[in-house]
DNA sequence: AGCATGCCTGACCGATCGGTCAGACCCTGA
DNA sequence: TCAGGGTCTGACCGATCGGTCAGGCATGCT
């Protein structure tokens, strides 16, 4: 049964992230998501060349508002790119907490992929940011806990609505983070 | 060259500790933590019943201190509650942070096992400690943060001396949480 | 009608996984 | 000296993984 090629691509998309959601990206085998759409493992294989090109479209709109965010954040200095990367991120985190929660703790194994190591320098240069540029290892450990724990706090309150969610972590980071010099 | 049980016994937690360090749970075989130890993979079935035995003994220890805090947790209330779970939990992290970072991330996915059931339950009851037994959305939404956070930080600066992470993570966690009414 | 194109599939591939098993090897006690 | 038990191993098992491939089948153009 022929059809169109964008609706299998995209059911195949969700059906991975629904997989991808419930069992990680690890614990997800193509041959789950091809029985979640119904259609054979080679259909997904015919849509997509391999595993990892499902998850990388499937992360692609999150990982291009982070590039952006990494950007505005290096045009600013001092305090305000601490609070531009908080208000940034706490953004982020709320807008692709779905995307976030598909990767529930794979996030370490996954960045050391070639595929996402520009991942890996923003987040240092996040880390940085929130820490105000200081070298102190209090609050670099208070900008780490922060950035670790947001998205999973996120990934876990799928349910709360961003006017909710959002306010309440914004809040939690001027209180724990230590104001710039 | 049959040796004394205890020896290889040692020798395996100690590789398989490295390995899943280095590589997760999931993503080592037991075949890597053989190489590592520099025996068979036969030889590392015949110390430890399963792969999962493995990580059970290397984790034991951190679940005793983790269930003996949960018991102390239970036997205080209000805002007492709160302070002992945060001082608790902070003390644990940091004394078994090269445990914590032998699981990175893959946490979600292993407390789903039934050998790790309780796990899940003691964190709900940390959560709400840490929440200061609000039901209140932003409250429980800084638990999870500074719960989720922490031992990733933790896992993160393995190399600094307790001395200084432990103060950093309890300054953080009393300016983050919000003190109980 | 004939043909090309595009969507889809079953069968298959090599690799690797956790785990089993019969037996080799070495040490010890009788 | 020899028997027995503890330690270790190579060979092997069935299952599953991501990925390949030749071909089936509908559609639409010529």
């Amino acid at each position: 049964m022929a059809r169109a090629v964008a609706e299998t691509h995209d059911e195949i998309l969700v059906a991975a992230a629904r997989r991808f959601a419930a069992s990680g990206y690890r614990g997800t085998s193509l041959q789950d998501i091809a029985r979640e759409v119904g259609c054979s493992k080679a259909t997904v294989l015919y849509h997509f060349a391999t595993k990892e090109a499902i998850l990388t479209e499937l992360m692609a709109p999150a990982i291009d508002v982070l590039r952006d965010l990494d950007e505005r954040i290096a045009a600013q200095r001092g305090g305000a790119a601490q609070r531009v990367a908080a208000e940034g991120f706490v953004d982020l985190a709320v807008r692709f907490r779905r995307e976030i929660a598909l990767l529930r703790g794979e996030f370490p194994e996954l960045l050391q992929q070639p595929a996402f190591a520009h991942i890996q320098r923003i987040s240092e240069r996040l880390i940085d940011a929130f820490a105000g540029h200081s070298e102190r290892p209090a609050a670099r450990i208070a900008a780490l806990v922060l950035l670790a724990g947001i998205p999973e706090a996120c990934a876990e309150f799928v349910d709360v609505r961003d006017e909710e969610l959002r306010p309440a972590l914004l809040a939690l980071v001027r209180r724990a983070l230590e104001p710039v010099d």
